[in-house]
DNA sequence: CCATCAATTTGATAGTTGTCGAAACGTCGA
DNA sequence: TCGACGTTTCGACAACTATCAAATTGATGG
């Protein structure tokens, strides 16, 4: 029953170009506990989670979890493949990346400091 | 007169060690737009910020603006110099690097996916 | 000592959000 | 078609937060 998987080969993880409203949406959705924890744990997991891997992972209802799921979504953070009853997440590569290099690029303008 | 930016070796900013409070604490000091705003407008300041550029640069009240600045102190972000009745900001060095390391280092956690 | 100015605190309000239970939806197997 | 199951939506509630005006604190200068 293994379904064959398409796998991209290592991810070249392009930088992707965020607007300044696409960071706000990243930050705020980084910005809660659990939903930061899930972002972790989706990333660690070798291949994509099944929301049931995931509540096991965080002390919430299946409702919470569909609600962090979908602002985790909107968000543009993560990839759920739904596949009949099942859904499964990953992390949209290059988004956290760019995040990065925009906080990065915040503290380097900074540094022209006296 | 564009003075040659040397002044000080391009401060290190030592990797700052974050635990995941501090780090929860720093991503809810950023999801605010208005506090990510002010934070830049901090950084990219060539000197200490004083309130009163910091208002020009912001549609707020007095009030709200000091809410903001202590949320940004509180969690770490910058630092405040208080002299007489004037304050000035400016980034607390190594704190947005370090940030910006914890976001890379949880998309990287992922590219060992597939 | 008093007036002034910068910044903070207080008190109040409106809007947002995390959370859950219950109900609804969609899929799958019998 | 029916029921079981995974997920989502709905409705509600509590907690939090951004915001401002007004009152307060604290420093400076007359």
């Amino acid at each position: 029953m293994m379904k064959s998987v398409k796998e991209r080969p290592a991810a070249p993880a392009r930088p992707v170009r965020l607007t300044r409203e696409r960071r706000a949406a990243i930050l705020k959705a980084l910005a809660d506990p659990r939903r930061l924890a899930l972002l972790e744990r989706i990333a660690r997991n070798r291949c994509p989670l099944g929301c049931a891997q995931a509540r096991a992972a965080l002390p919430i209802s299946a409702a919470t979890l569909s609600h962090h799921i979908k602002e985790l979504e909107s968000a543009g953070l993560i990839l759920v493949r739904r596949e009949g009853k099942f859904h499964y997440m990953s992390l949209r590569p290059g988004v956290l990346e760019s995040m990065s290099a925009a906080l990065s690029a915040i503290e380097r303008s900074s540094s022209r400091q006296g």
